[in-house]
DNA sequence: GTCTATACATGGATAGAC
DNA sequence: GTCTATCCATGTATAGAC
C-alpha cells in the first residue's frame, strides 16, 4: 500500500522501448548518475554541508549541468527522498508477502520488523540519507514526507490493531506509544549498526523477541523474583 | 560517574563570591545568555543553519560581540555539547540515588530509564540541540563526544551485565545490541513525543514493561497460542 | 565590553557560447 | 546537453573606534 502510488511528480511518459533503441534512454542515465551521487553525498555529508559541486564531481558532470535536469538543490533532494519512500515501503510489503495466508498477527509483525531492520541497514544509500537529512530539511519538504510517512505508519497500525484482536498484546500498552518506541528502536539503529558480528536479521529477532514477550497480558511478577 | 568530571575546557577560577560583589561575575551572565541562545538555536535549526545572527539576536548582543566570549561557532557548539552531556548523566544518576541500597538489577534499570526520558523528553535546549545537531557537527567535534558518550554508556553496560548475573536476562540476548536498541527506543522518542496525552514517566514505564517482559529466560511459547 | 564597518570565502544559480 | 564565466547573496571572522 501507498507503494502502488506513481511518483508524485515528474510524470515522464515512457514508451517501454519501443522501436529499436537500446536500454536507458539516452540521458536518463546521466539523471540517474546525478540521483545516485546525491544520495551517495546527502548520507556522509549531511544535507547541509552537501554541496552540488560534490554531487557534481560524484556523478562526473559539473555543477551547472544539474540545472539541466533539475530546478533546483531542493528539487533534487526531493526526488531522492521520494524514491527512499518507495523502497522502504517495497522491503516491508515484500517480507510480509512472503507469508502464508493464514498467518497470525505475531508472525506479520515479525515480517514487517524483518523488512524494516533490512532496508534501515542495508547499506543502501537513498534510505540512509532519508534518516540522516530529514530535520535539515525545508519546512515544506519536511511537510510533505511527514504525510508520506503516516500513509506508510497505518500498515503499522493495523498490525498492531490485529494483535490486539487476537490477544497478542495487553491491555494496559498504548498502541500509539508501542508502535513509536519500536519505530525508534529500528530507525536508531543506523547509528550504531556495524556489519559482522551480528547479522541483520538477528538483530530483527531480537527485536521481536524483546517486543513479543514483553507485550503479552500475562502477568510479570514470575520474573520479579530474583536472587 | 563520569559526572563529577570538571569541565574539559576553559578552567575559568572563580573565587566563588569572596568580598561584596552580587551574584553573577559581571558579564558572566552574558555568556550565560549566549549559550542558552545557541542552544535554543541549534535545537530549532540545526548546526548548520544556525546562523551567529540568530544566537546574537536571542541574546540581545551583536554578532561580533560573541567573538568576545567565544573563539568561533565551533567552540560555542562545543560547549553547549559539554553542558548536554552534564546534564543527562546527572538525571540517570539522580534517579538511580534515590533507590534503597540493595536494590535489584531490574529496579536499577528501571530506575535509569525513567531518568533517561526525563531528559530527553524535558524540553531542555542543550539535550535537545544535542541529538539534533550531533551528526552535523565537524568530525573533530563528533570524535570527542563519541568518547564521552562512551564513558556514560559504561554506566548500561554495568547495569545490564549485573541483570544477567540476576537471572533477568536470557543466555541467548546479546548485551550490546539490548542495550543499543533501548538508548535508540529512548533517544528517538524525542522525534514523535508531544506533551498531552501520555506522561513522560507513562511511556518510560511502557518502555520498561517492554524491555524486562521481553528478555526473562522462560520461554515465550505461551504466547503463541493465539486464534 | 560593545558597536560599526568591512574583508574574505563560499556556494547556489544564471547567461550564453558551443 | 555540456562547458566557461560570472552574478549575487550569505555568513564567518576581524579591525578598530568608542
Amino acid at each position: 500500500m501507498t507503494l502502488d502510488s506513481a511518483p508524485v511528480r515528474e510524470p515522464r511518459p515512457r514508451k517501454a522501448k519501443s522501436p529499436a533503441k537500446p536500454a536507458l534512454k539516452k540521458s536518463e542515465a546521466t539523471r540517474q548518475r546525478i540521483l545516485d551521487a546525491a544520495a551517495f553525498v546527502f548520507r556522509r555529508k549531511g544535507y547541509a554541508h552537501a554541496r552540488l559541486s560534490d554531487i557534481a564531481r560524484k556523478s562526473r558532470t559539473q555543477t551547472s549541468s544539474i540545472y539541466y535536469y533539475f530546478d533546483s538543490r531542493e528539487a533534487i533532494v526531493f526526488e531522492v527522498l521520494r524514491i527512499a519512500n518507495e523502497k522502504t515501503a517495497l522491503y516491508v510489503t515484500n517480507a510480509m508477502a512472503e507469508l502464508p495466508s493464514g498467518a497470525s498477527a505475531r508472525d506479520r509483525i515479525s515480517a514487517a520488523i524483518h523488512g524494516h531492520f533490512r532496508i534501515v541497514l542495508s547499506d543502501n544509500d537513498y534510505t540512509s540519507a532519508h534518516m540522516k537529512i530529514f530535520d535539515q530539511l525545508p519546512d515544506k519538504v519536511q511537510r510533505h514526507f511527514l504525510e508520506v510517512l503516516d500513509r506508510n505508519a497505518g500498515l503499522w497500525r493495523e498490525l498492531f490493531e490485529a494483535a490486539r484482536s487476537e490477544g497478542v498484546i495487553g491491555a494496559d500498552v498504548d498502541l500509539s506509544v508501542l508502535r513509536l518506541l519500536l519505530l525508534g528502536m529500528m530507525n536508531w539503529s543506523i547509528e550504531w549498526f556495524k556489519p559482522g558480528r551480528m547479522s541483520v536479521d538477528q538483530i530483527a529477532d531480537q527485536a521481536v523477541r524483546m517486543l513479543f514477550d514483553g507485550v503479552g497480558p500475562r502477568p510479570a511478577t514470575e520474573l520479579a523474583d530474583r536472587a
